[in-house]
DNA sequence: CTGTTAGCGCATTCAG
DNA sequence: CTGAATGCGCTAACAG
């Protein structure tokens, strides 16, 4: 049988109230009978019911995590991330994804209207208005946002810093390989991160005093498939460019795909970088050179920030920026200045 | 505010009760008044609370998935196809990883013991007798295993045909390939996956008239790291295998990465198969011969066989095969037979 | 320090 | 068909 507060009471001659005192070691209770207590729970094997305690204390301890799509190792981290904090805070995680059958917001509207969770965390590749709203409303639980854009200050935000990134590599494609032709496959449209990473790429390049070419800038969408058609297209060019600086790494894995079956080698034709220092990246010949995303951290400092902003209400919103690294693989190589001065 | 049941009724000019019914769509309740309310509860905004009713009907609409690990896009699948499943039959998923700080027992225990879930999903490399107590005890939720071991008709569990996969590719080396001298590298020791591919590769040899070699059975732990070391060690025996059949796609993956720095080509050389078809096993090169394991079925399956249980608590278990297929990349060739007759 | 009582929000008897 | 009352198991005042 499952044993309730009702029966260790009974068992321990006391009341039920001083009972749920001694499992939540509250301080006003002598320690002799606490013990004797949590002696008679140990042996009924007595677990309190998650449910009727969160009825009654007004909170799930659950926390729910929202995400685009649930796919590859790049939300692994993250989940992984998420349940290491969460669980060491006596949190547990619900995911779920969005799908075909299921939109983000109606994956959130479930969570929040139902109020089954303290706190979501919501990875999404742009903040919608119906979102912004949906999230301000007063009761709605505390929510942290995984996202790239971070200049809505209303909201807790953890982002990567993507500009960073793509500044980074980009400026050091120019300034250690000697690079200058540098074309860029961008990520999907409405997507904040891509748009950063974009934007890091075009500030490296004219803080080198190179005008961006619009010719060498393509819409990708973060996928294989994606990649490849944005690679062949830049293979077609006249002036074809030296590198390409792919706005992820799958999205770099399709270049490898179509400049290999032109082909072409990497880097001896043709240079290539990524961002986001997938699993495959290491995998892939020659290794990819690429931005490496602390995606663990992520999941980590959303976790964290939830749970304080769980615990203080009054928590001002902040937005946390977590750096990226450049992580040398092979597939760029230096190139010699042609018309030396 | 959070509106309530009671404003609700109130609002309707009705008890709580029907509403209630109104909302469960209880049979005995006019359509009329029924209709009244749903369209005041929905003016109100009103959404059932979560918690309060789970303790109402003593069921949570919430399942656990444990895995033994997160990490790598295989589990991102799983999770996947239970948080589809699980979605459409109107439950929540909350998924938790053992790591250091907690062990798969102490996640079920968690899960079970405060009654937080209808039902648990275990994706685990062995059954321990610890494990099958725990999940045997009466008042214990609904419990399926995804399990390479399926001789426990005890239990629910849900498995990947490893046998058929391994005895398959193997057969397939031996038939289509011409290949005789085939080794295997073993996943861990106590891994129940495992135990099975290894039989599988000695049944077709044995049924090939093949006596497997202990000297070319050499143990890995399904990492790339195990996969290397293992490799290295059939590289180094003064009889050397033709291919090696790793015990799954990351092992292969090492095995690659030592056969290329010993400047040996693939499948020139040494041909190299992996189980699992992992995402990298299409972008290593050559193109990874390997074992297609329906991982997204696997969750699929598992979830609706849980489902299934939680509303019918009188279900025989069920032992739920998955099979598997063989995906050619271009890892292996043709040998040539030596000695002709 | 401990017991009594009143909810938490909802589902579900039992009357009517 | 509908309403009033009871309880799910626990926490949190409020007394004592």
């Amino acid at each position: 049988m499952k044993m309730t507060i009702k029966e260790v009471a009974e068992r321990a001659n006391v009341s039920i109230a001083t009972v749920s005192r001694a499992l939540n070691n509250h301080p006003k209770i002598s320690h002799a009978t606490k013990e004797y207590i949590l002696q008679i729970a140990e042996e009924l094997n007595y677990k309190p019911n998650f449910t009727a305690r969160s009825l009654a204390k007004k909170e799930t301890k659950i926390i729910g995590l929202v995400l685009p799509e649930i796919q590859g190792d790049f939300f692994t981290e993250v989940i992984k991330g998420v349940d290491q904090v969460a669980h060491s805070g006596g949190y547990h995680v619900v995911v779920a994804g969005s799908h075909s059958e299921r939109s983000i917001v109606e994956s959130i509207m479930s969570f929040m209207g139902e109020s089954m969770v303290d706190g979501v965390i919501l990875m999404i590749p742009a903040i919608s208005d119906q979102l912004k709203e949906l999230i301000s409303i007063d009761n709605a639980p505390s929510v942290v946002i995984i996202n790239g854009k971070h200049d809505i200050e209303d909201f807790d935000i953890v982002y990567i810093d993507n500009f960073q990134g793509a500044y980074s590599i980009t400026d050091y494609l120019l300034k250690n390989y000697g690079y200058t032709k540098i074309a860029h496959i961008k990520g999907p449209n409405k997507n904040n991160d891509a748009a950063e990473r974009l934007a890091g790429y075009k500030a490296a390049l004219i803080d080198n005093n190179i005008e961006p070419l619009e010719e060498w800038i393509v819409n990708g969408d973060f996928t294989i498939k994606g990649g490849e058609y944005a690679c062949s297209r830049l293979l077609s060019l006249r002036d074809k460019p030296e590198v390409i600086f792919a706005g992820n790494d799958m999205m770099a894995a399709g270049c490898y795909r179509v400049i290999k079956a032109h082909g072409l080698s990497i880097p001896g034709d043709i240079g290539v970088v990524g961002f986001d220092h997938t699993f495959l990246s290491e995998f892939i010949s020659p290794p990819l050179t690429t931005v490496h995303v602390p995606i663990l951290e992520v999941g980590k400092t959303a976790a964290s920030l939830l749970l304080e902003k769980i615990k203080n209400k009054e928590h001002k919103p902040e937005q946390i920026k977590i750096s990226t690294g450049i992580i040398l693989g092979k597939s760029c190589k230096k190139v010699l200045v042609e018309n030396p001065a």
